[in-house]
DNA sequence: TCCATAGTTCAACTACTCATGAAGCGTTGA
DNA sequence: TCAACGCTTCATGAGTAGTTGAACTATGGA
């Protein structure tokens, strides 16, 4: 992940319906939610909704499938740790401070 | 750091001058940099430039103290850390994929 | 006190993002 | 083939973020 798509991704997760979206699929996997779905759960017109996703889908965090007449969204996870990566490594330059603060979450030995 | 916190840091960050300003402040540590050294590095007019200065600060991502009559500018790297932290442990709920992305970076056994 | 330096704040403008409702497109089932 | 469903696209308007240059504040030195 360079820098331009990485703006890309914070651009995009920045903003509160769209941080929910992704808080929502993460844990369903490459299975996904169809959008009326999506638009149930944080209470979102379907215009709105459909602009939101396709926000995140240009930023590379999400992507999408058609089944029959629904539209099927997951998250791409491996660019979701990509902008963590790009944060961690290239932002923060591997400073010591910063990524003591995620070890714990990492399961890790140091 | 709490789901408003994170959508001021990540607001702040998604602008490619922001960004640029964090890179060169998280290097120089609790030495910081004065805020013309920054405008210089980052080719920013001073109005501009305040204004981004303003925009991080008021994020919690960096801080502000006076020096003379420089006002020096260090990054906040717990911030930093928290948000990374909260994308990882609140946002991605701690996802195989995501966290595995990141593992590289931090020196990590697992 | 006066001037120069270092930054900030303000006002005006531009450009972009967001929300809304209506219209449109693709799919399914009668 | 026609209506209903699920979703997207479009047009419009409101609000907000970003840029610019001028004016302002604070500090230090002559």
């Amino acid at each position: 992940m360079d820098q331009a798509q990485a703006l890309d991704a914070l651009s995009a997760l920045a903003h509160e319906t769209r941080l929910q979206i992704l808080r929502l699929l993460v844990p369903c996997g490459q299975d996904g939610l169809p959008a009326g779905e999506i638009g149930a759960a944080v209470d979102c017109a379907a215009s709105r909704l459909s602009f939101h996703l396709s926000t995140l889908e240009q930023a590379g965090l999400i992507s999408a499938r058609r089944d029959g007449r629904r539209v099927i969204y997951s998250a791409r996870r491996q660019q979701l740790g990509g902008l963590i990566h790009y944060l961690l490594n290239d932002c923060c330059a591997g400073d010591r401070t910063v990524s003591a603060m995620c070890r714990a979450e990492l399961g890790l030995c140091g």
